[in-house]
RNA sequence: GCGCUUGUAGCUCAGAGGAUAGAGCAACCGCCUUCUAAGUGGUUGGCCGCAGGUUCGAAUCCUGCCAAGCGCGCCA
């Protein structure tokens, strides 16, 4: 455990109300590492003054847990704060914990699964840039709750079922026997790639077309995604799974037995303006008897609470309409609709050559996932997604995503990651001038294992040379920090905020490495303390890069 | 009209009640005999949309307003 573990769970124990962020990374480091403000926030329900209270709780800190105080030096500031900073003693037990511990994050005690949803497009085209950041965020999100010990279940779900895949397969059929497409049809150049086979696919009956053409861009939209590092455990067919299942007429059953159905107007309407919707939805339309979204989606997420506790959607903003009647829905069904999240995904725009592409359908403006990537690689594509909150539109910057230099945020990580490496390799292995290899990495190993000389380097450096000292100390301290940015982020469902504590992480890395020598001949404990310490900035960047879904090169 | 989301540096974005609001891009001035200069140090740049309120303390919470995007079909 780290210390800022330890110590924020001793101050919540020996707070009289718990608070659910107890210590925070001071924002000055002049006054600490951290920061303690429950004083300031208990001190009216307590009725007392926070400089007071602040005393009394460091004080009890103190007696509870000596040992632990024993290696931070302590302050009460401003009008209430509590500031820690930490001794060589506790940053010493950091590195050995960031370098010992098979797994520095923490692992989630929630046995429920986790069902993540996510892309789910229609089988009528190319994956877009909605699509493509919906999946690089619901992958990281996927990552992101495994690596907390979570099981998660990674879901497409195949629209396969409704009538664009009528409209789809008439499309083809025109385009293939060269008639003129009808109003609502799916636009020539989008599908010609894959009629290709004209005089095969002029045999089939409509039937075996529609199936043809859905399976080949289904079969495309597989490649794509997994070009961009995206993969699903299930495929989920509305046509199988939710329709030739029964599930979806078991589903009306049960909401006509639960009373929450009418027939009215040759249509089969739900009750949900009784649930506080504005008015009543229909879910079978008048005539054709045909079911509408709504109604398939209310099936399709019973049939997931059958497989999970506990789920997440990632949706494109144009389907929130949805949202409130599905809830309703299925807490009328007895479904724990509380366990279902909705994130959704604003509008990804491009921009290249100083200006913003629109996208826009009709000016054939559209950009696929496929040409951005053809265009950036998936690296830069999955990272600079990353980038934004989901719910803020996003432009992307094309030209600053395809820079191979420090300027494109995925290589300024990437590259502190490899630095890290190339650093190891050389203390290990012969020079380029001929020199014996510095130490074995045995040694470094050896090195970690031992609390005490660990301590005795840091209080050494802390005492001859500030500087690097204090480079050191702020490498620890983020070091350290980075599993619980890990765990903030799941909560959160923001894995955005990896990417953004990566780009930091990789910052203080490069400036740890432009004020301190790692390999240094005449002093090779110091060179040892210091070679850990890299050793520890790779595995964080390389975890970090790990949970985004990003490459790790060795060289750069 | 109603609902969801957003409004922070010229641009793209962080900031989830705490101390002096931060990065990157763009612009300017520096730093390589030495482990990766794909790096780094510095300068310039802010009515945090507006107005109230809650609080010891607000970019953050509440209310109202303004602006933008998206929803509110027996569409898909």
């Amino acid at each position: 455990m780290f210390y800022y573990q330890a110590l924020s769970d001793l101050i919540n124990s020996a707070l009289p109300e718990p608070t659910n962020k107890p210590l925070e990374k001071a924002t000055n480091k002049t006054l600490g590492h951290f920061a303690c403000t429950a004083a300031l926030s208990l001190a009216k329900s307590q009725k007392r003054k926070p400089q007071e209270l602040a005393t009394e709780i460091l004080q009890k800190l103190i007696q509870t847990n000596p040992n632990l105080l024993d290696f931070t030096e302590t302050s009460i500031a401003g009008p209430g704060f509590i500031n820690f900073r930490l001794e060589p003693k506790a940053l010493a037990q950091d590195l050995q914990a960031l370098l010992l511990q098979a797994n520095i994050l923490p692992q989630s005690t929630n046995t429920e699964t986790l069902l993540v949803e996510y892309v789910s497009a229609n089988p009528t085209g190319d994956l877009h840039l909605g699509h493509g950041r919906g999946a690089v965020l619901g992958s990281a999100l996927v990552n992101l709750h495994r690596a907390l010990g979570r099981k998660v279940i990674a879901e497409f779900y195949i629209n396969d079922a409704g009538e664009q895949m009528n409209r789809l397969a008439g499309s083809a059929d025109r385009i293939l026997r060269k008639q003129a497409p009808e109003e609502e049809d799916y636009p020539a150049n989008l599908l010609e790639p894959y009629l290709l086979d004209r005089e095969y696919l002029i045999s089939l009956t409509i039937q075996e077309l529609r199936q043809e053409i859905q399976a080949r861009i289904l079969a495309k939209q597989k490649t794509v995604l997994s070009r961009l590092g995206v993969e699903f455990d299930e495929w989920i067919s509305e046509t199988s799974e939710v329709r030739a299942s029964g599930r979806f007429e078991q589903t009306l059953k049960d909401l006509a037995a639960q009373n929450l159905t009418y027939e009215k107007d040759g249509a089969l309407w739900l009750k949900s303006q009784s649930a506080g919707e504005e008015r009543d939805r229909v879910l079978l339309k008048s005539e054709s008897r045909a079911a509408t979204y709504l109604a398939v989606d209310i099936a399709y997420h019973r049939y997931k609470f059958e497989r999970a506790g506990e789920l997440v959607n990632v949706w494109g903003a144009d389907q929130q309409g949805q949202e409130v009647s599905l809830h309703n829905a299925l807490r009328g069904l007895g479904e724990p609709a509380e366990k279902l999240k909705i994130l959704y995904l604003q509008l990804v725009s491009l921009s290249q050559d100083g200006s913003e592409l629109k996208m826009s359908k009709r000016a054939g403006t559209v950009v696929s996932v496929e040409d951005l990537l053809d265009e950036v690689g998936a690296d830069a594509f999955r990272f600079n997604m990353l980038l934004s909150h989901p719910n803020n539109r996003f432009v992307f910057d094309v030209d600053l995503a395809r820079r191979a230099d420090d300027k494109n945020p995925v290589f300024y990580v990437q590259y502190a990651y490899a630095r890290a490496g190339s650093i190891l390799d050389n203390a290990c292995s012969v020079d380029h001038e001929g020199n014996a290899a510095f130490c074995a990495q045995t040694e470094i190993e050896a090195f970690a294992g031992d609390l005490d000389l660990i301590e005795g380097q840091l209080s050494l450096s802390q005492s001859q040379d500030q500087e690097a000292y204090g480079a050191t100390v702020d490498s620890l301290i983020a070091l350290s920090l980075f599993a619980e940015s890990v765990s903030e982020a799941a909560l959160h469902n923001n894995p955005s905020a990896i990417a953004h504590e990566l780009i930091a992480l990789a910052t203080e890395f490069h400036t740890f490495y432009s004020r301190c020598r790692v390999i240094d001949r005449t002093n090779k404990d110091l060179s040892l303390l210091r070679l850990n310490l890299v050793s520890a900035y790779r595995k964080v960047l390389g975890l970090g890069l790990e949970l985004l879904g990003i490459s790790r090169p060795h060289r750069m």
